[in-house]
DNA sequence: CCAAAAGTGTTGGAACTACACCCATGA
DNA sequence: TCATGGGTGTAGTTCCAACACTTTTGG
C-alpha cells in the first residue's frame, strides 16, 4: 500500500455517456463489467482518473481503453461535463466520486465502438436499457436532460453541438429527424426548414443523395451559427 | 500517515458560490485564506469532503464552518451543482478536485454571513473582485453563466430559483430589479408586470410598503409557476 | 405508372417590444 | 407643493404553428 495520506481520500473516476442515433433512436454505449462489484452488469465506460491528467483527459483515455474509441476519433466532437456524483455509498468498495462527461458521435460513425480485451461493448437504445451498475441510471438520465435542454427554444447556440449527430454532409430530412429525436417531438417539415436557415449558415454542397428509390435530396454542410 | 491506498487518490473539496444582491449589484461571499497556499488571498468558501458525507452536504458543512451560514439558514433556498474542476495543477499541494455548488440568498438576509474563528468573510460585488486563489475566478464565471442561463427567454421553470434573491414579501419593482441584474439588461416596467403575472402565480398580500417618501408599493408572495 | 421521399408559401394567433402619463405618499 | 417611485394600456412587429400539393427518382 504505497500511497499514504494524512486524511482519507476518495477515489475519483470519470465516466462517459456516448450518445448517437441509430435507426432513428437515441443510443448510448455501455460496457459489460468484467469485475466485481456489479460483475456482468452493464455500465457506462469509465475508470479511475490518473494523478497527472485532467478529468476530461481521463474520461477520454478510459473511453479509448474500455470502448475502443480513441481521442482522435472524437476530435471536433462535443465533449462536455454533466456533473459530479458522490453519494457516499454509490460504490460498495470504497468512497468513489465520479465525474460524468457526454459526447455525441455522428450517426455514420457508430461503428467506431469496438470491444477491447475481454470487455463487451455495445450500443443500447435509450428507451430499452438493461439494469445499470452503480448510479449510472441517474447519471444517464441527467445527461439526457442536458441534451434536451440544448435544443430548447431560443437557445440556438447551445444547439450547435447537436449537429455532431449528423454526418459531415447531411440532408435536411436527416437534420430534422435528429432534432425531433433529441427534442422528443415531431416537427413540421416546412417550419423546420425555415428555422434552420433563419438560424444557421449551411452550405449547399451541390450534391445529391443517390440510390434511394425516390427523389434525391440535396446535401448540406454546417458552417456555423448565423450572426445576430 | 494512517490512510493508505494501493493507487494514488486525489483529495476532493467542495466549494460554494453564495450569490446575493446588495445595493443593486450581484455579490458573492469570499473568505480570506488563513493558510498556505494562497495565504491571505481571497477564495470561495469550501473545504475537504468527508468520507461519509455527500458532496452537497460537505459543501453545506464547509459553508457553515467558513462563512457562518448554517444549513438550516439555507433551508428552502436553491443549492445546485455547477461542476467539477480538476486540472492536475490547480492546487500546488497535491492533486485536488473540487466540486462547485451555488446558492442564492435573499437580499434581506445578507447579514447571515459571519466570520468564524479567525477567518475573514466578506461580500464582494461580482464586478469588483479581488484576485482569487486557485482557479476560483473560472469557477465563479461558470457560476455566473449558469445563473444567467436560468433566466433566458422561455425557460420560466428554471427561473423560479431566481426568486430566492427576493424577500418572502416583495414588491414588483424589487422583482424587476432582480431580473434585470441577473440578466444584465434593463426591462420595461409594464412588460415585466405582464410577463410576471402571465407566468407566475403570485399572491397579493394586501399589504403595502411604508416609509418611503413616495407612493407605497403592493407586496406579493411567490406561490409558484403557472400551469401550462 | 406507382411508391417513396423531397421540396415549397401562406395565414392566423401568440408573444414580445416600444412607449407616456397619472397616482399616492413623505418631507 | 414638490420630489420620488408606484401603477397602468395600446399598437406594431416578430415569431411560431398549422396546413397540402407538386416534383423527382427507382423499380
Amino acid at each position: 500500500m504505497p500511497y499514504s495520506y494524512e486524511y482519507p481520500h476518495p477515489a475519483v473516476t470519470a465516466d462517459v455517456i456516448v450518445f448517437s442515433i441509430i435507426e432513428g433512436r437515441l443510443n448510448v454505449v455501455l460496457i459489460r463489467r468484467a469485475a466485481e462489484p456489479f460483475k456482468d452488469c452493464w455500465a457506462l465506460p469509465g475508470g479511475f482518473v490518473q494523478m497527472d491528467e485532467d478529468l476530461k483527459a481521463g474520461a477520454r483515455r478510459e473511453l479509448a481503453e474500455e470502448a475502443g474509441i480513441s481521442p482522435d476519433q472524437l476530435a471536433g466532437l462535443p465533449f462536455f461535463q454533466i456533473g459530479a456524483y458522490g453519494h457516499p455509498d454509490r460504490d460498495p468498495r470504497e468512497r468513489v466520486i465520479t465525474v460524468a462527461f457526454a459526447t455525441l458521435v455522428p450517426m455514420d460513425r457508430v461503428s467506431l465502438v469496438a470491444s477491447t480485451d475481454a470487455a463487451e461493448v455495445q450500443w443500447f437504445p435509450l428507451d430499452d436499457l438493461p439494469p445499470l451498475a452503480f448510479d449510472h441510471a441517474t447519471i444517464l438520465s441527467d445527461a439526457r436532460a442536458a441534451l434536451a435542454r440544448m435544443v430548447e427554444t431560443r437557445l440556438t447556440d447551445e444547439a450547435t453541438a447537436v449537429f455532431a449527430f449528423l454526418p459531415e454532409a447531411f440532408t435536411l430530412a436527416q437534420a430534422q429527424s435528429v432534432f425531433e429525436i433529441v427534442k422528443g417531438q415531431d416537427l413540421d417539415k416546412r417550419n423546420f426548414r425555415k428555422w434552420i436557415d433563419a438560424n444557421w449558415e449551411i452550405e449547399d454542397l451541390k450534391r445529391k443523395t443517390t440510390g434511394g428509390r425516390h427523389r434525391p435530396a440535396a446535401l448540406f454542410r454546417l458552417v456555423g451559427l448565423k450572426a445576430g
